[in-house]
DNA sequence: AATCATTGAACGAACGTTCGTTCATGTTTC
DNA sequence: GAAACATGAACGAACGTTCGTTCAATGATT
């Protein structure tokens, strides 16, 4: 077992393993009936554990949400690191788009996008977690896209990012509608998704 | 004036009238404070009348959402017909996606669509509202795309089909960004978003 | 025209729940 | 024995909805 568990008594270990199965349980039931409509006594039933004692290892239930925000984000960090890995740019993009298209499109994580963007509305610290996940998303791709091509104008990469946010809206949309849907993509699916991308990308310039 | 506005004594003329402002109060409630924050009495207070009066014009919280995905519904029937006007290929396509991208992009509409999607998740009859409204505007885009175009075969049309919901994803995520972002869309914004559409849709066969 | 019965809009108190959160009280772990 | 963990009763506020009531508009009767 690694340092980090040897140096942790059974009470903190106990306290880690708490927190998580929490956060699951928060993660399950916001998925099942929506954030709004989720109460924090629904969290700590779902965990089998009391309301008081969700209270001692969260202060509240926007520290939950908070929580959860994050996690998406650390979700999306693997996607960029894999496309980042591949040096060619068409294998670069396609990895890119395939691995968020199958992040997004994971039913729990299609209804969690959808109640997170409604919160976001109204909670300025998820709000700002949210855009500054999209950003990062857009300059990876952007970069995934302008591989193989040195020459770069301003004008050319504000171009490139245009484009890299557009190509996000098709395959998170696309996702979602899949996510929600209750159907899993076939691989028809994918094809067309990437045919339709690859169409868009390939500016005919020679 | 009207027969219709003739043949209806004051009570009723009124009680239209009341209808409708209690549900312009709750429509702004919703995109202000999200539905599943905004209580009766959020929306009879907007409208400046009682809670028991607005029981009285309708019978629950979810007819009221109910009537409001309805609305929405009327939004896009304009829409299409927009479209339909274009003899030409081009022109329909471009005037559906402009049309369809300005309605999206709208604040208050696309903060509705984030609520509504959200509730559609849990409401059976709102959730068939919603794809219905989708597979209309999917199958008039692929009729706009296929004009000019006599030659279909089954596989052509469900490419069509396919390409069509694409582009309403590129559509529809690229308004929410800007809708949900403040900022209206510039016309280089638009400008961007038809060059991405025009090149994805135009297969390079002659 | 004057009278009376019927209607339904309008009101706000009240009901029973449920909410997020706190707190006093054990129960472990160190 | 101090500190952290765990419990569920308790609190006040807010929720969706119901209810009894008032009252102006309408229809019917004289």
């Amino acid at each position: 077992m690694g340092d980090s568990d040897m140096e942790k008594g059974k009470r903190e270990m106990a306290s880690e393993a708490r927190r998580k199965l929490l956060m699951e349980a928060a993660v399950t039931c916001f998925a099942e009936s929506g954030i709004a409509r989720t109460s924090m006594r629904d969290i700590a039933r779902k965990a089998g554990v009391s309301i008081g004692n969700l209270y001692n290892h969260f202060p509240g239930r926007d520290d939950l949400i908070a929580e959860m925000a994050k996690m998406e984000t650390e979700g999306l960090s693997g996607i960029v690191e894999a496309a980042r890995a591949c040096g060619e740019r068409g294998a670069a993009v396609e990895t890119f788009v395939m691995r968020y298209f199958d992040h997004c499109a994971e039913p729990v994580s299609a209804v969690l996008t959808i109640e997170i963007t409604s919160e976001a509305l109204r909670n300025p610290e998820i709000g700002r977690l949210f855009s500054g996940n999209r950003s990062m998303l857009i300059a990876n791709l952007a970069v995934a896209m302008a591989l193989e091509r040195p020459e770069l104008t301003r004008a050319e990469e504000e171009s490139h990012r245009q484009t890299a946010g557009l190509i996000l809206d098709t395959v998170k949309g696309f996702a979602l509608r899949v996510g929600l849907g209750g159907k899993p993509a076939t691989d028809a699916d994918k094809l067309a998704l990437m045919a339709f991308i690859d169409r868009a990308v390939n500016d005919n310039a020679p």
